[in-house]
This record gives C-alpha cells, structure tokens and sequence, in this order.
DNA sequence: TCTGGGGTCCTAGGACCC
DNA sequence: TCTGGGGTCCTAGGACCC
C-alpha cells in the first residue's frame, strides 16, 4: 500500500483528489542538534535534560524512545550522546519550515513545533497534484533547512496524520480515494487519534486490535466501552469518515506551567518561591498576547503519581502576577489542609477561560450608547470613564487608579477590579 | 514504566435559574 | 410546598497528544 508519489497527472478533476497533506518533521529536536553539530552525525544522540525529548535514529536502533530518562537510554545504548535540549535554534528551523509549507498554500493548520496539515486543494491547478506538492515540499525542506519531513497525503486529515506516521522516516505515503480503507483497516487500532494505553487496553480486552475491527464493531458496542464522544469518534474514523476541515492557527484556550519537584512533604512557605514563579510565567505570558483569564486552576501531584486540582472562576479575567498568585495560595491552602501528609512532586498553575483583554471589550461595549462623536481614542475615552464611575459606584472604593492603562490595553485595572470582585462574592 | 513540560477535550455531578 | 423538565455554568478528574 505503499504508493509512489505519482506524476503530475492534469486530468485529474480537484474533487477527485486527495488534497489535505499532513507533514510530520523527522526527530526534530535530534535532528536540529545534529545540524548544530555536525560532528553528532551518524551517532545515537537524545535531546534533553532527565528525559529523552528526542532522538536520533540511529539512537532509537538501540531502544532508546522519547519520554524515556535519559538514565535509563544509557543503560540501552552506552554510546549515546545527551544533549542538554535548552539551545534556541530550533523556532528559527520551525520558522523556516512553516514558510516553506506556506509558499505552497495559506491553508496550514500548525499543529506544534514540528507538525502541520495543509490543504493544497486550491493549489492544485498551479502547482499540480497534491502528491507532486508534497514531494516539491519535501526538497525545499531539504535543501533549505537539511531536515527531513514525512508527508502524508489523503483526503483526509485524520487519514493523511496516520499515513505520515507511516512513512516515517523521510518518507511519503499517497493514499487515493477508494484504498483508503485496505490501507487503514490493517493498522493497529492505536494508530488512530485518540487511542491511547488506556483505551487500547480496553479495546484489546474485548479482542478489537485493528482499525478494520473497530469498523466492524456495532457502534452502540463501541460507546458502551470507551464512552459516548470517543465512541462515535473512533467508529467515524475507523471508516474513513472525517470532515474536519484544515484551518489555519487557533488561539490557545490555556497557558499553564508547571515544577517537579523530590518527593518530599512541603509547607505553604516551601511552595510559595515555586508558586511565584510559576505564576508569573503563566501570567507574563497572558500579559505578552494581550490576554487576560477567567479560569485559574492549582495542580498538585503527589508520591504516589495521583493529584488533585482545585480551581476557581472569577467574575473578570485577570493577567495579574498578584491577582493571581493571592488566589492560588488559597486554592494551594485547600489541597495541604485536604492532604496533610502527602508528599508532593509536582506543582502546577494554569490559567483558562482565556478572553481578549477586558479593557478593549469594555471601551467598546459602553461606546454605543451614551457616547457623542469624536475620534475612537476620545469615544473610547469617555466610555471608559463612564464605566470607571459605574464601577466606584457600585464597589464604593477608589478601585480603579490606573486610566491610562485601561486606554492602553495594559491589564492593571482588571487587577484591582478582579480583586474586588472576589472579595465580594 | 511514571520521567518533563505544555496543551486539548470529555465526563459527570452539583448549583442555579426558569 | 413539592415535583418535574430543560438549560447553563462551575468544579474535579481523567485520557490523550506532542
């Protein structure tokens, strides 16, 4: 089922091919040191500090896998070459890649660093087919960055991210319409998005291995396993059906950061260095993307692997290092006095309900009504004075000190207001 | 097999409102 | 006052992905 990718073929009507191409970079972070090192070729490298991010092909001969501590890939491969991941080459190698995938279509749904779907449909009558485009992509990422990219090509986007999977490495697989499911069906189920250890397991138990098994699953059987979403998904998927349209880059809906930190009990004084710092990364970050979030959630990870979260939605969002961290001592505070004697290995902050910065939102929703003609900087201005006297009159205190931050989109109003807020509910 | 950090989505129960 | 139905929001936990 391994197809060569195929010439260029005009007669081949766009709705008759395969458009949506899912390209997949080699062992990226690997890959990435050994270009900025040339003296790591041809040798078994991991990138990473404790655990294995990546690593070389050469490396993964002898077992070593991502996720692994690297401890433990020595042990396997003796040889190995541990490169300490924290060198900043790697956006710029990203960048250049997705210019390239951007040269042959807008349509590029960025998936992480390393990763994305393109749709090349509209592209077709230019460029020619989507096979032809994929192999064209696969030079210029070559010549242009030295990486090699494994392309999947399919009509669809589930499809075409299985089939690059499968063409790894530096390979390209095409699969055209009407062999997509002797392609698929063979496959082991947990080649399907969403498939996981877990959901693997239970599938196994009940004797379903292969994507064709769970095709031949009654649907209702399928839910009852693994669940009413995951049901219907995994049946969709397993025959070939997936309408999901590629789109270009969506705003993140979390930012979150988290430490591991030696088992060991600790106090509320132990954490809050921790807490601190976390929360302002998490908080700067928000602040950087002109953001603000609604949705503030404390993680805390014991000994035993297992954790608790505890989280609080405020009434305004808030991207305040003070705000925030003040909220999360109390939610951290609930979890110690909940576990008194748990050690802890890990402690994380994230922040969600994430919405444009409320300053623009309330300039503009008041500008309206109640406002007279000017320039939009003079509207938004008196709207926003109108809606800083509202808010003294109903939280009767001078809550609100920072005008000209409001105008600028700066989040310090929201501070004070969140913080308000809080304390009256 | 549990070793890091950053995310998404789903489920399920409870509170609350109409 | 009790009961029922429907909808939304919040909280907590879990699976999965890169």
């Amino acid at each position: 089922m391994l197809l060569a990718p195929r010439a260029f073929r005009p007669t081949l009507g766009c709705m008759d091919v395969p458009g949506i191409l899912h390209a997949d970079l080699d062992a990226f972070y690997a890959a990435v040191a050994v270009l900025e090192d040339p003296g790591l070729a041809g040798k078994p490298v991991a990138v990473g500090a404790g655990v294995v991010l990546s690593c070389t092909y050469e490396a993964k001969e002898y077992g070593v896998r991502g996720g692994m501590r690297t401890v433990d890939a020595k042990a396997l491969c003796p040889n190995l070459i541990v490169v300490d991941g924290t060198f900043g080459a790697y956006t710029d190698y990203s960048k250049t890649v997705f210019s390239i995938f951007e040269s042959y279509t807008p349509l590029v749904e960025p998936l992480s660093i390393d990763e994305a779907f393109m749709d090349v449909t509209g592209s077709v009558h230019l460029l020619g087919s989507p096979a032809h485009i994929a192999r064209s992509i696969r030079e210029d990422v070559k010549n242009q960055t030295g990486l090699a990219v494994s392309i999947g090509v399919t009509a669809r986007k589930f499809l075409s991210k299985i089939a690059s999977q499968v063409a790894k490495p530096d390979g390209l697989i095409v699969v055209l319409p009407g062999e997509e499911k002797a392609f698929l069906h063979p496959l082991s189920a947990s080649y399907l998005w969403g498939v996981g250890p877990v959901t693997k397991k239970r599938l196994n138990q009940l004797g379903i291995r292969t994507i064709g098994d769970i095709a031949d699953t009654p649907l209702d059987a399928l839910v009852a396993m693994v669940g009413g979403a995951a049901g219907n998904h995994l049946h969709a998927l397993a025959n070939n059906k997936d309408s999901r349209p590629v789109e270009r880059a969506r705003n993140a809906k979390s930012v979150s950061a988290q430490s591991a930190m030696r088992a060991e009990r600790r106090s509320m004084d132990d954490l809050m260095p921790v807490l601190l710092r976390l929360t302002d990364r998490v908080a700067s970050r928000l602040r950087d993307k002109d953001r603000s979030a609604r949705t503030i959630t404390v993680r805390v990870r014991f000994g035993d692997l297992s954790s608790v979260t505890r989280s609080e939605t405020l009434h305004t969002p808030t991207a305040s290092t003070a705000a925030m961290v003040a909220l999360e001592r109390r939610l951290l505070q609930k979890v110690l006095d909940e576990y008194p004697k748990h050690e802890i290995t890990l402690l994380s902050v994230a922040a969600a309900g994430l919405g444009v910065d409320e300053p623009i939102q309330l300039a503009f929703g008041v500008s309206d009504d109640a406002v007279g003609g000017g320039t939009p900087q003079e509207i938004a201005s008196s709207a926003l004075d109108e809606s800083v006297d509202e808010l003294r009159r109903r939280f009767g205190k001078d809550i609100l000190t920072h005008g000209s931050d409001l105008l600028s989109g700066r989040t310090t109003h929201t501070d004070g207001l969140s913080e308000v807020m809080r304390r009256d509910t």
